[in-house]
DNA sequence: AAAAAAG
């Protein structure tokens, strides 16, 4: 495979125009789409980002606001070393060896200075491994839950590649735009969050990052659109609709990166991701460095990654954050209508507990929309301050509800799975599960809402005849994650048939392996020496340690 | 069966 411009040549090379300002770049300036570009090899010659930088809105002003509202939270120290043994696995052909710092990854000055505004101070297992091989031009399957900072792990590349790039003619379309890279995922409040993550990693970097989804008005994203787009982050649904307009132009990708990759399927979405990726105008796999992110490998994902990766590195990271020591599982039997009292017992007792006044946030998952709203007023009308998200709602109800939530304005937020997965809520203290989902896996993913960035979390689980099928993957999970099993539980787990498939773990804490080793002829792996470049770290070696140091308010780039 | 996503 090809490495597209800009690829290993850069991987810990010097560079001695790092930093340096261009300022109204010279000859070669060219005004495009909204956007000068400057000519020339090098950093931050986007010089007629100048103009635009000034305007640009500060990504890190809400972080402040957010900071002061919340205060100073007492549990901000970060449990770094919970993650130092984290199992990480890679595998394929010649895989860049991992970085153990930012500081030793060559991204650039304007990545660098957000890094630090980020206040991110060392990378992540899958970030140690993903940048370097994004950086290395290499295509990428990940195995990586969310809260892995897998959203950083993405987006570094990306924004670094797009900033040394040289000078690209893009054609001119009349109301055509063309994004160098196109970032996909399942819900809309997730496309959000990658979005404006996004803005801050690539703030005055001259990297323009829009968000284009389903339920907002589409003409304010037209307009934005047209101010210029770099990164075009979208759900699929609406990102079809734009290239159905002819609004959006996927001829100049470069970088492409699937998120929730398994959720997407499981929602239904494969042919418009096949629509988008293969019958559009998308560069083939092998021009385009296109990144996988799933949770699990079914068959469908397997299928999924021949078809658009070139030659690609697999990595697989071990469940962080999720059914690990930082969250508390709790599973109470609990009798569906008994289920209300129950609750307002626990926020009660949380009340007391001075956990509520604290801002904690208390997450509480239903299985039906119908149920959420019911159970929202119902706690409204107890005295419980609390608001709902689910897909009935009006895209601005589940925007605002959100923003309620996350500012503590209503510290309960009553939610179906459109929250389940991705969501990233600081503070969220208590994940309740109501009514548990019928999979394990989104019980994993659901109980990974709390227990993030290192601080703990509890998560209480409300079980009952409905939920026999949970028993047995239940009881595993909570037994691999040393959580205390209440003996009921057991005994149902115990005479719960062996449901084959899809409860099925493989691979203990990993969420699958590399399908092309348990294959004699795989189509994404036709060199003979393709398993030689296997490699695993069990641990992390690091020379030197991060041996402490770190006080509240510093976070690294977990979320 | 329910949830999500394009109106």
């Amino acid at each position: 495979m090809q490495a597209p411009a800009g690829g290993s040549r850069w991987v810990g090379g010097s560079r001695p125009d790092l930093g340096r300002q261009t300022g109204y770049g010279g000859p070669g300036v060219q005004n495009y789409g909204g956007r000068t570009v400057g000519g020339g090899g090098g950093w931050n010659n986007r010089s007629g980002g100048w103009d635009r930088r000034e305007r640009e809105v500060n990504p890190f002003a809400d972080d402040v606001n957010a900071e002061q509202a919340l205060g100073e939270q007492e549990n901000t120290v970060i449990n770094f070393d919970a993650y130092e043994d984290i199992p990480v696995e890679t595998s394929g052909d010649n895989v860049p060896p991992p970085v153990n710092t930012f500081a030793e990854i060559d991204l650039g000055e304007g990545l660098n200075a957000n890094i630090r505004r980020c206040k991110y101070v060392k990378p992540t297992p899958v970030q140690r491994h993903a940048i370097p091989i994004s950086l290395g031009g290499r295509d990428l399957m990940a195995c990586a839950q969310t809260g892995s900072g897998k959203t950083a792990a993405f987006c570094f590349p990306i924004i670094s590649g797009i900033m040394r790039e040289q000078y690209v003619q893009r054609p001119r379309g009349a109301r055509t735009v063309y994004p160098l890279a196109l970032i996909l995922s399942p819900t809309r409040e997730l496309s959000c969050q990658i979005h404006e993550e996004a803005r801050k990693f690539s703030y005055q970097t001259g990297v323009k990052v829009v968000v284009a989804y389903g339920g907002a008005p589409i003409k304010d994203q037209l307009r934005e659109l047209e101010r210029g787009v770099d990164i075009l982050v979208a759900t699929p649904g609406r990102l079809v609709d734009l290239l159905e307009r002819a609004r959006v132009s996927l001829q100049m990708i470069r970088y492409l990166a699937l998120d929730e990759a398994d959720r997407m399927l499981d929602m239904g979405f494969e042919p418009q991701i096949r629509k988008i990726v293969e019958q559009m105008d998308m560069p083939p796999p092998g021009v385009r460095q296109t990144m996988l992110f799933s949770a699990t490998f079914p068959k469908e994902i397997q299928r999924l990654a021949s078809d658009f990766l070139a030659n690609y590195i697999f990595l697989a990271v071990g469940r962080v954050g999720s059914s690990t020591d930082l969250i508390v599982q709790r599973v109470e039997f609990v009798h569906e209508s008994d289920k209300r009292s129950h609750l307002m017992d626990l926020l009660h007792a949380q009340r007391e507990n001075g956990v509520h006044g604290k801002q904690s946030l208390t997450l509480v998952f239903v299985e039906t929309k119908k149920g959420a709203d019911s159970l929202e007023y119902w706690l409204c009308m107890n005295g419980f301050p609390a608001t709902t998200i689910h897909g009935d709602r009006s895209q601005q109800e589940r925007e605002s509800a959100l923003r309620s939530f996350k500012s503590g304005k209503t510290p309960i937020l009553v939610a179906t799975d459109v929250a389940a997965r991705g969501l990233d809520i600081p503070h969220v203290a208590h994940v309740v599960n109501f009514d548990l989902p019928n999979d394990i896996d989104d019980y994993v993913h659901r109980i990974g809402r709390t227990g993030r960035a290192g601080k703990t979390g509890v998560a209480t689980a409300f079980f009952n005849e409905n939920n026999m099928s949970l028993s047995r993957p239940l009881s595993e999970l909570m037994q691999e994650a040393n959580q205390e099993v209440p003996a009921w539980l057991s005994r149902y787990a115990s005479r719960a048939t062996l449901s084959g498939g899809k409860n099925r773990r493989s691979g203990g804490r990993f969420g699958g392996r590399d399908f092309r080793r348990d294959s004699s002829m795989s189509r994404a792996a036709p060199s003979a020496d393709y398993y030689g470049g296997m490699n695993s770290s069990g641990g992390y070696g690091v020379p030197g340690g991060y041996g402490g140091g770190y006080g509240p308010g510093v976070t690294s780039a977990w979320d």
